[in-house]
DNA sequence: GGTTGACCTTGACGCTGCGTCAACCTTCGA
DNA sequence: TCGAAGGTTGACGCAGCGTCAAGGTCAACC
């Protein structure tokens, strides 16, 4: 007779194993010993071994027995089946590998090439790192949205950073994120903000825009507000002026008109 | 300000996602309102959907926070340490694909191909069912032993076997595993069995058998002894008759010389 | 016959990434 | 004002064992 252990030299497998299979019912538990020790017979062995060439081949051991005990036809069943997830978890880390193959570090953890692309043109045109970041951040979240949208919408705004007036505006932004609450320049800041609005004829500043969901317009929005101290107040001077919103800036009675629009 | 379940679809996972990633340390516990529901503002939106890009490519979470804060070159170790794994995984897949393919039911299960082929040729010749199930079971514990051995032994067997009057004696066992100890005519059988094989000059009957570990061929003599009530008392008359053993049926004092050997 | 070391027993936690109750409290819309 | 919907913590479940823990047993050596 055999201790368990030599049971599992046997049969190439740990104790442990072979304790496991007994709790599932795998294994017959077989006659103990005046100690209380398991004493198997070589079948044993034999039904060890037919259990790890199972599992050994990807059976999980919640169908090994039944496996065990089929019939050729759900045997070929089971298999069938067996190897179909085979195939699907091979495709599956198939995928994993593509993707954290086009995983380099930074910009392009979550966000498309050509967004990449666009922030680094940022960075080229010398906007500080800072609103470079903040700049992606929303783009993550946009992106998370409607990935579909991400090549429109980053078309647009790459056209716009080729205004230099543009480009200008976003390297003076730098220095507002540290103005604190009530800073005395804040209302000429909205002055010239809205004299740019309102001259830019470009007729990009408005088009993808409108397909970005209400929620959405405000999550960026609010991420804004979070971010730079005095973009609340700012927020509220260019309303005085006629012009409500951050992201999708658009004229006061616009917006009224877009939301009676969305009462309907 | 977002409640959690908001927070979860702006970043396309379940709220209970969110609630491991906090446990997991992943992404930081906001403030609580007054109620102590969790409040996220939009940054938190921007976390997790880089936590979730990364867990999309198979990162397992507990590598997730140093990625997140990794630079490049780490970024890039991490990375290729992390499709090391999943290039393994695939390729155990692959190995399990194989394997499970050449798995048809029956006696395939745990032997190889020319085993299987000496089992059906055993059932061509006439040799009942339950004499090929003991010799499939034995063939699988020394399958498992020595795998590499098999060959060798599948072939002399399978000449063995072709001997008619080797065949006559498997079919006759048949009847043999029915006997209840005490059966008249075992000294009978005994006796046949000695002329067989003092008769046989087959040079084939000694060949391989030299190579089993003698444990395992108690395990072989055992499960002989446990699945036929006679055989303990077959192997004594046999036994008297100057052989020993069944699996290694040898004369008693090349037995002892043989244990001799190994003493040293 | 006592000690030592190897082996046996059951019980329980750990790992991975959440899904899924349970039991209870809060908020919100009709 | 009530019920549905959504929030909270706590805990179990899954797959396949690895790995202590805490103790009883066996075999061999002194």
């Amino acid at each position: 007779m055999l201790t368990i252990s030599q049971l599992a030299s046997y049969a190439g497998v740990t104790v442990r194993a072979v304790r496991h299979y007994h709790a599932k019912g795998l294994l017959p538990e077989p006659e103990r010993d005046s100690s209380g020790y398991r004493r198997y017979d070589a079948a044993a062995v034999v039904e060890l071994v037919r259990i790890r060439t199972l599992a050994d081949a990807g059976v999980p051991l919640s169908r090994v027995g039944e496996l065990l005990t089929a019939g050729p036809e759900e045997f070929a069943a089971a298999v069938e089946e067996i190897d179909r997830r085979l195939r699907a978890e091979i495709r599956e880390r198939q995928r994993h590998r593509e993707r954290i193959g086009q995983l380099a570090a930074g910009d392009s953890l979550a966000l498309p090439p050509e967004a990449v692309a666009y922030l680094d043109r940022l960075r080229a045109l010398g906007i500080p790192e800072r609103l470079v970041e903040g700049e992606r951040d929303a783009w993550i979240l946009v992106a998370a949205q409607l990935p579909e949208q991400m090549p429109f919408y980053i078309r647009s705004k790459s056209a716009q950073i080729e205004d230099p007036s543009v480009a200008d505006f976003y390297r003076e932004l730098d220095d507002v994120v540290d103005w604190a609450p009530g800073d005395p320049r804040l209302p000429a800041l909205a002055d010239r903000l809205v004299a740019q609005l309102e001259s830019g004829g470009d007729a990009e500043w408005e088009l993808p825009e409108d397909a970005m969901s209400d929620d959405l317009v405000r999550l960026l929005d609010s991420m804004f507000v979070s971010q730079v101290p005095v973009a609340a107040e700012l927020m509220r001077l260019v309303e005085e002026r006629g012009w409500t919103g951050w992201t999708r800036l658009e004229r006061v009675d616009s917006a009224r008109a877009r939301r009676r629009h969305r009462a309907e």
